[in-house]
DNA sequence: AAATAGTTGATAATTTATTCACAAACTAAC
DNA sequence: GTTAGTTTGTGAATAAATTATCAACTATTT
């Protein structure tokens, strides 16, 4: 995979973007060119433009991009067609609602399994085998480098055994703040940060 | 309000502050220099001095912060204290969910009404009203700015009303992309978004 | 009370990200 | 074909964000 020191501030837009050419091309738009597709998601065509040539020469000068070979593109380079391998950690309400949308929209990869303390949450839950947590080490398919953690007890230490265990990335919903080491990365999905930069955000837009 | 231009990076880096400030008076912890805290947030001394500099003089030389004035700092500037009122778009499971939540972890505001297009789900639930949908623009209380978005049908013309109605921020739950004008800011909870930028993210670190 | 050790906050230097500007490459019309 | 009109992709310029440096200050020790 071509791969050279994609920018931050880069990865944060691709899923914008394959959202973006999505509803495009649902409604029908097989091509499109920077300038438009600009109008769409509020981004300098110049900066997406940039964005797309860190995964190759995607477009045609005096034509623009092809949308269905673009979301191709983004497809593969965003992990849909590499079938990541995930599992999950925790799986009370949150965690039986991604397990019951296992294979998303547009998939990502699949839970392998899942791991919880509680017995009654064990068994086979929407297809996916949820083992005890104290069996993490054992359980834990090959490869898997990215955990979804549910979680609501002992998250510090849960986070600190997977990371033994080889994950790299954590997709993040509990409420409390989790301590890595470098070379791990977080995503929290959070209702109450994202209100929170809200709340600033729209403040600097008032005043 | 003290707020002079924040940086977009650093606005995302508050909640994080937040949260682990809280871990950290939750276990004793009054008083902490930017040195410590790095190794809580993985984020450099002087990013935190610089970052903090933007809501006053928080700290002082040769000592510190206090970390209880800090957190105290964070919820006034973070709109906690602020109760700032909000709104619900969609009253399905995960409207549900989060009405139940209503009253957060650290209460950021309070939801105020929510809306469905869906008879059954109108009524009061969770002590919250729910009106239809239709009455968006009669039943929508006065000083809001900020809605929470989980409908799943007709997003784009709901969101379209929503911003005549004077909203400025949107918390999107949704998966479809969506389009603003400038001065509206969206934050996307997303689950699928997030492991794609983990994928990413991971790929790079590897190789 | 003076000296020392240690920390913030401001400024300067550096790194990262965005935007400009234009050559090269393509389409479409003739 | 050839030419005019577009649009990409990228090197260079600009802007933004991060990190380093240091003066100013605080608490503590002597």
């Amino acid at each position: 995979m071509a791969n050279k020191n994609v920018p931050k501030a880069t990865l944060q837009r691709y899923p914008v973007y394959l959202k973006a050419l999505r509803k495009l091309s649902a409604s029908g738009v097989s091509r499109v060119m920077s300038k438009e597709l600009s109008n769409v998601v509020n981004i300098e065509p110049t900066t997406i433009r940039r964005d797309f040539s860190f995964l190759g020469n995607l477009g045609k000068q005096g034509y623009g991009y092809d949308v269905k070979k673009l979301i191709e593109i983004f497809n593969q380079q965003l992990g849909m067609d590499f079938d990541e391998k995930l599992i999950l950690v925790g799986a009370g309400n949150m965690g039986r609602a991604l397990m019951k949308y296992n294979r998303w929209d547009y998939v990502v990869g699949e839970i392998k399994c899942a791991f919880d303390i509680n017995p009654d949450r064990q068994g086979v839950r929407f297809g996916i085998p949820v083992y005890d947590l104290k069996d993490l080490e054992t359980k834990i398919p090959n490869g898997v480098r990215i955990a979804i953690l549910t979680a609501s007890n002992d998250i510090q230490a849960t986070v600190d055994r997977l990371i033994d265990c080889g994950i790299v990335g954590i997709v993040d919903f509990t409420h409390e703040h989790i301590q890595v080491p470098k070379g791990v990365a977080i995503k929290a999905v959070d209702v109450v940060s994202s209100i929170q930069e809200l709340v600033f955000e729209t403040n600097s837009i008032i005043e």
